[in-house]
DNA sequence: TATATTTGCGTAGTCAACTACATAAATAAT
DNA sequence: ATTATTTATGTAGTTGACTACGCAAATATA
């Protein structure tokens, strides 16, 4: 077993050892997909979740309840819709408004992703069990990142010191 | 304080939340350092803390040493070379070989630079103490998606219980 | 010694996130 | 009623990771 000196940092290298996980199990998800012959991309499943559960939505909103920008949404639809697998419609009222919904072909093929999708969730639980606390210790970071961002933490620490 | 979609996702959402915390970080850092009026760049950190405790270092070594990809290495070489913090040499006996290694620039600014990443490490430690056992959950993690990726394990999972 | 393979580095093109800007519809303000 | 602001969506260009490919030097094999 080689050592990794990225862990030989500790907690300096904490961005990139979650951009490395990141980018390697989305890497890895492309590859799962392919491989089943599905043409569904990683990180859809949090489109096809959300909309599962809400209904229809616009990509304002969807950007808001993913944490994402609205551009990166809207990239995201655009290649879900060309697939087939979400619509949008034009709202009566506000000519602004584009609803997304789900279409036929997703409620088709829904079942069976979600029993792939468990097949992840069941490892990753296995590794990272509650009792871990593993979940929450990673809110609490998104959470604190989210109130008072990572430069300016830094930052005050930084000067406090000088 | 509004709920996360995302954290509702449970496990699902693992991946997407690390992609999620390292670009807000790795942006973060690099307003970070535009504020501070500084010519560096977030991850850079892993090549001047490689090249502080092991001296010169090929391209491909770095790549190893580090996780990355060699074109990956190259761009970030590259990039820190126009900046003036890195020199590459050719060897001697190998014509192929290119030993990277810091600058008296770097070495010039390198405390200051640890003074700052300490800053952020500080935060990072008090969220995350040793006692809660994040960092070792996210080695296993690592671990365990080299040894068979994401793809294989969740496969295994998928087509077991057809 | 000639040829094949491996190794180190580099380039080109892809991808999904981002920021900054543009546009058009709805709403608020004067 | 006109004008200004806000909101919803879309486009363009940047970023840093990746894969795939190319090339030249070193090494192994025939």
């Amino acid at each position: 077993m080689k050592e990794d000196f990225m862990h030989s940092l500790g907690h300096l290298a904490l961005a990139a050892r979650f951009k490395r996980i990141s980018d390697a199990m989305i890497h890895s998800g492309r590859q799962m997909y392919k491989s089943l012959g599905w043409d569904i991309e990683p990180n859809w499943y949090l489109v096809f979740c959300l909309l599962e559960e809400k209904g229809a939505r616009t990509v304002t909103q969807m950007a808001d309840d993913l944490g994402y920008t609205h551009p990166s949404m809207v990239n995201m639809i655009k290649k879900m819709q060309l697939a087939g697998y979400v619509e949008a419609v034009s709202d009566e009222q506000d000519g602004r408004k584009q609803w997304v919904k789900l279409t036929e072909k997703s409620t088709q093929h829904l079942p069976e992703f979600h029993r792939l999708w468990n097949g992840g969730i069941s490892w990753a639980e296995e590794l990272l069990p509650p009792e871990t606390g593993f979940l929450e210790l990673l809110s609490k970071l998104e959470t604190q990142l989210k109130e008072r961002d990572f430069k300016d933490r830094t930052l005050d620490r930084f000067h406090d010191e000088k």
